[in-house]
DNA sequence: CGTATGACTAGCT
DNA sequence: CAGCTAGCCATAC
């Protein structure tokens, strides 16, 4: 049953993201439920309740570019969580053929 | 209940 | 290669 909402699921799958991987909001929003709606992911994380217990600096664009975060000094921040997680990066972006989450 | 917005993506110029 | 537009979805107000 659907009890939970698109934004639960969100939660769910971003929280299941292994340290040193990142996902898509592409990524996300279809293991949520609904591949396109990725611009909902994002508002989910916006309004995201449980920044200690989802990893959403995690999540990325399709072409692994830091997009968001609203924490901290935002993109900055987000780079430098997954660089210490042992995320790649390749310049300002992450390296998505190597740090992407595969599931 | 209806409108507006946003942490997206893909396509076109 | 970079920038802009249009399309889609769910949530917030």
């Amino acid at each position: 049953m659907k009890t939970k909402s698109f934004t639960e699921g969100v939660y769910d799958v971003v929280s299941n993201i292994p340290k040193g991987k990142v996902a898509t909001y592409g990524q996300v929003a279809r293991l949520a439920g609904n591949a396109r709606a990725s611009r909902a992911v994002g508002m989910a994380m916006r309004h995201n309740k449980d920044t200690g217990k989802v990893p959403c600096h995690r999540v990325v664009g399709s072409t692994g570019a830091l997009v968001g975060y609203a924490y901290g000094n935002g993109l900055r921040t987000k780079m430098e969580k997954l660089k210490k997680e042992g995320v790649e990066f390749r310049e300002q972006k992450v390296d998505l053929t190597k740090s992407l989450w595969k599931k």
